[in-house]
DNA sequence: ATCATATTTGGAACCGTTTCCAATATCAAA
DNA sequence: TTTGATATTGGAAACGGTTCCAAATATGAT
């Protein structure tokens, strides 16, 4: 590996000359090609420690998300990256584990790393914490909506998908509802609560929840809470799942009760994640545009870098209806068991 | 943000004792005393940069996936960064795409950024390559096996993983059996085609395979590959596809085709991704400890620093036959349509 | 107390870059 | 030419640590 004084001297001229052709100082045009034939014939790269020690500035973003694998974490990190890194720097990701010691130790972490900019998705760590860290270092808050941070929050319209999905199932005749929630500590979970309320309540003659039970966004919770459902012997023709994990075990926990999806019971789920598509019946959903969450929260934080970010605030990101197979008109079921 | 300086001075000590209490020098109880001290109500964080650049080594392990998204190479980050994390060291990321040339950049930045060890998980990049690379800076070889690099490789036996999966077919009484299998470009397809050989092979009176069609380890190729060889009329009764994603696309073209699976095709998939289990019908499929695998890369990397590697070469991992439900006994099958 | 030896300490060079400041070169106008 | 302004260059001090070497101090045996 050779060295900016190496460069130096074999074009003879000073460090400082070399530097300047490096970052656009004003050189002469033949110093330059000087330094540049230089450069060539060494092979010559930067050191990007040296220089970060030097500028205090490491051209590195900061990521923290709940979990590295499952595919909703997986299209953000990849679609972030790919911009972040078009952009010559380098994202590196660190894992919270939707706890607040793991958010907060995730973050203290990458400061270490001396990151320019940290992109957070993290569930547990209160709002005036977040304030009160963006006041050291500049952050772009994913999946949140915090006033006092607009410009640098990029989210969805929970509840507009909430009401999307809700609207389907009572377009298509259905009257007895169920949902399905995540943890409701949680915000999205009370923004799709509160989503689910308001179809229901905006109707003519105003419909009343057949049932909302909490689950975890796993797979596992999601069968958990429909076996309880059935066993609490609650009357419900759909159910609208706050995620499509949870439909996965919903759809399962109905089976295994012996009923049909969608012919007994309709399901929608929420996320469109890789999968929904392939399963059986194919899932309807809300499509949830994580891609695109990736994409403006990495253009946000090179903004945030430039100093070109305006700070007003971004319209939340618009879920949309994928309709599939799983939900279908309440007097089409060949078996109306409710 | 204090210095290691502020510290002396508060401390009535030299630099170079403070660095001695930091890394582990022979300091006097007393003296240690002291400077703990005053590391703690400066609340002093050595700078990871100005460490990096004087001792010439970052603590941070390069990993180069395919993909960053996408449930296999999502579990193996997973595991490596937690095993990573562990000894405090620090996990990048950089994606290959699986081309020759992503795969070089990937490499190039990783090294740019000075990475102490790099974990590769390349498809495109010759062998020669890999053992030229690993001459410059230490590396781990995933989902390979180079014998001169026989101490860095973590690799499956995908021969028999595919042995295992076709063994079964022929158990369950299948004798036109079609194989699924990835590019043929890529290693790892040739030895899961090699391995459908084998099992055919091996039988008292030996199978010809109905068809082996190539596809491109996609939902989208598999279901292509499975269109044609309904097309060109290939009789078979069950299909061994070489990954779970092109299982997927096979069962949703035969449902197009009015087979019903397990009924009249049964299907077995490899890799047991998370999904696997949730597809209907569950998929019978070969276990892919992937997350062993990042697990054991990531501390032969670790051992790799320290130098307590020791040469001789790992066992390749063992797959493990996941029984469900998408292949049943030829002679169960209520229509035969072979 | 004395000496030899082992342990602790301080000082300074170094890692590879950027950047400030002063010095020099260039050039147009007087 | 000289002058002044401007463009280009070199030198040296940072950035925040580690590490080598030599000096100072402590330890223990005689």
């Amino acid at each position: 590996m050779s060295t900016i004084k190496q460069v130096a001297s074999q074009a003879g001229v000073a460090q400082s000359t070399v530097s300047r052709v490096l970052n656009g100082g004003s050189v002469s045009k033949r110093t330059q090609e000087r330094v540049l034939h230089a450069i060539e014939t060494l092979n010559f790269k930067p050191n990007t420690l040296a220089r970060s020690l030097a500028t205090n500035r490491t051209g590195t973003f900061g990521m923290v998300v709940g979990d590295l694998a499952g595919p909703f974490f997986g299209s953000l990190m990849q679609e972030a990256e790919a911009v972040i890194r078009q952009h010559d720097k380098l994202l590196i990701i660190a894992r919270g584990n939707s706890r607040a010691t793991g958010e907060r130790e995730a973050i203290e972490y990458l400061r270490e790393k001396r990151c320019d900019v940290l992109l957070l998705q993290v569930d547990e760590l209160t709002d005036a914490e977040l304030i009160a860290l963006s006041k050291d270092i500049p952050i772009v808050v994913m999946n949140r909506h915090i006033p006092e941070l607009a410009g640098q929050c990029v989210y969805l319209d929970n509840q507009l998908g909430a009401e999307l999905a809700t609207s389907l199932l009572i377009e298509r005749g259905h009257r007895h509802i169920a949902h399905l929630s995540g943890p409701m500590t949680r915000r999205d979970s009370q923004q799709r609560v509160a989503g689910f309320h308001a179809a229901l309540a905006r109707q003519p003659h105003p419909l009343e929840p057949a049932a909302i039970v909490e689950g975890d966004y796993q797979v596992e919770g999601g069968y958990a809470a429909t076996c309880k459902l059935l066993a609490d012997g609650v009357r419900f023709s759909a159910l609208f799942s706050a995620n499509d994990n949870m439909a996965i075990g919903a759809i399962e926990a109905l089976r295994e009760h012996n009923l049909r999806v969608p012919d007994d019971v309709s399901v929608i789920g929420f996320d469109d994640v890789f999968f929904a598509r392939h399963l059986t019946p194919k899932l309807t959903t809300i499509e949830y545009p994580v891609a695109e969450l990736g994409r403006i929260a990495a253009e946000r934080a090179l903004k945030l870098m430039d100093g070109t970010l305006e700070p007003t605030g971004l319209a939340p990101l618009a879920p949309r209806l994928i309709t599939r197979e799983s939900v279908i008109n309440h007097q089409d079921a060949d078996d109306t068991h409710i």
